[in-house]
Formats: structure tokens, C-alpha cells, sequence
DNA sequence: ACAATACATAAGTAGCGACTTATGATTGGC
DNA sequence: GCCAATCATAAGTCGCTACTTATGTATTGT
């Protein structure tokens, strides 16, 4: 499954209500669109469509049961937005590179352990 | 100085003729329009209109300098939408797990250090 | 079988935002 | 002082997109 640009996800994110509707779906494990439109201030096509928008960008998944369909979040299709911000991270956090120290050194360890077997 | 809101960030940074020219920015340590101009599909008020929407995001800053101005990038303001981000990566990614017991070792590490003093 | 529920899709509308051209405001060179 | 250069602002236009209402498609309960 291929995974969204980082423009898709941006512009799929910029959306207020279509961002508050991922936020919520994120929040709970599942959710159906009946629940979704309930906290939503628009009417229920409109969160139809908001899903159609998420899924295409693969950040939700939809799962039909019967006349509900549950929606989860798939936090993963965060990852290209992600890249993209770590690129300018670099700049100003030192927090990042730390990190690439840290997991070098998680690396090292598991091909020690790996020669060892 | 405020930061920009996770919102404003996500709908400045939305439109692909506008991040083009931030990552412009923050690839040369400081620009001039015209320069950002040349390199740009569109006229130079476009430019300097989304030059001010980057302004307004806390993204970058200006410094004029006779009849020129000059752009830099401030990637610090990228810094409440990798916040946001942050707070989704964990659901998939080990990788900032590690980070905070990572950067909670360097905290005690830190403390040891200024108790013996 | 029929009515009701849950959701998706169709079609149309209205507002926003990204672009244009035109003009204004400063500055530098001559 | 004057013209050219550099950028910002004004004003107007056009397309996209988020919303609406209306309708379609399954599915469940009785």
C-alpha cells in the first residue's frame, strides 16, 4: 500500500473540522460515523467526505459491519509528514540528533548480539 | 514572541507553492525576493504575499537592508506541529519510546552531575 | 415484505484563497 | 533631482473546496 505525500497530508490535515474528526477517531479504537457526526458540527455527509479524504490520504481505515462502518486511526500515515518535519528539526533540536546517537548505538548492540549467535 | 497554532502552521504550510519557497528559504541561510522570485512559478506579489503568510506562521523572518529584504528561516516555529505530530508518532513508532527513556537517562545523568557540585 | 437505520454518493452553492495586474513606497546610482 | 530597482500593498478575478439538501444502497428488525 502506497504511502501519501507529504502535500496530500498537509493539505488532508489543514481541514479544522477534518483534523478534529481524525483527532477524535485517533481517540477512541473505533468509531462509527453516526458517533463522528454527533461531536461533528456539520452534517453527516460532510463527515462522509471528510472520511473519504482521510482514507485516501491513509491515515484511517474503514471497517464495514453490517449498516456501521467503523473507522480506526492508522497513526502511520503520519510518517511522510514526519520526514518531512525531522528535516527541519535538525535545525533548532538537538533532541533529534541525540536520538540518531542513541539509535546507533541500539544498532551496534543488535548486530554484537546477532555476531553472537 | 508567540507561537503559531498547530492550524495555522498546517494551513500555511498547505499550499505547495508556499512550502516550496519556505524549503527555499531554509536551504540558503538567507534569500531576497527577487531571488525567490526567479526560481518561483508565479509573479513577485505572489511571492511577497506568501512571504507574509510565513511571517504570520512564525516560519521565517525578515530583515531589510536598503531596498532589499532578506528572508531566514526560523525552523523553531515548526516546533507546536512537530508537538502535535509527536503525539501521534507514538502509536507507531518506537522510536520516540526510546527517545524519552533515552533522554531521561541523560536528565538523571544531568542531576547526578549538579548534585556534586 | 416493509419500514427504519446507517452510511455513501450526487448535485448544486457559497465563500475562501491563490493568483493576476496595477500602483505605491523606499532606496541607490548617476 | 531623477530614473531605475526592489519590494509591498490594493483591487479584482477565478477556481477549488467544504458545505448543504436530496437521493441511493445495504442491512436490520418486526
Amino acid at each position: 500500500m502506497p504511502a501519501a505525500t507529504p502535500d496530500l497530508l498537509m493539505r488532508t490535515l489543514a481541514d479544522p473540522t477534518r483534523r478534529a474528526i481524525f483527532e477524535r477517531i485517533a481517540g477512541a479504537k473505533e468509531t462509527t460515523v453516526g458517533a463522528l457526526t454527533q461531536h461533528a458540527r456539520v452534517s453527516q455527509p460532510a463527515v462522509s467526505q471528510h472520511l473519504k479524504a482521510l482514507q485516501e490520504a491513509r491515515l484511517i481505515a474503514g471497517r464495514r459491519a453490517g449498516r456501521c462502518t467503523f473507522y480506526r486511526a492508522e497513526p502511520r500515515g503520519l510518517q511522510p509528514l514526519a520526514a518531512w518535519l525531522q528535516q527541519y528539526e535538525r535545525m533548532w533540536s538537538q533532541r533529534f540528533d541525540r536520538l540518531d546517537l542513541y539509535l546507533q548505538q541500539m544498532q551496534r548492540k543488535e548486530n554484537h548480539r546477532a555476531r553472537k549467535r
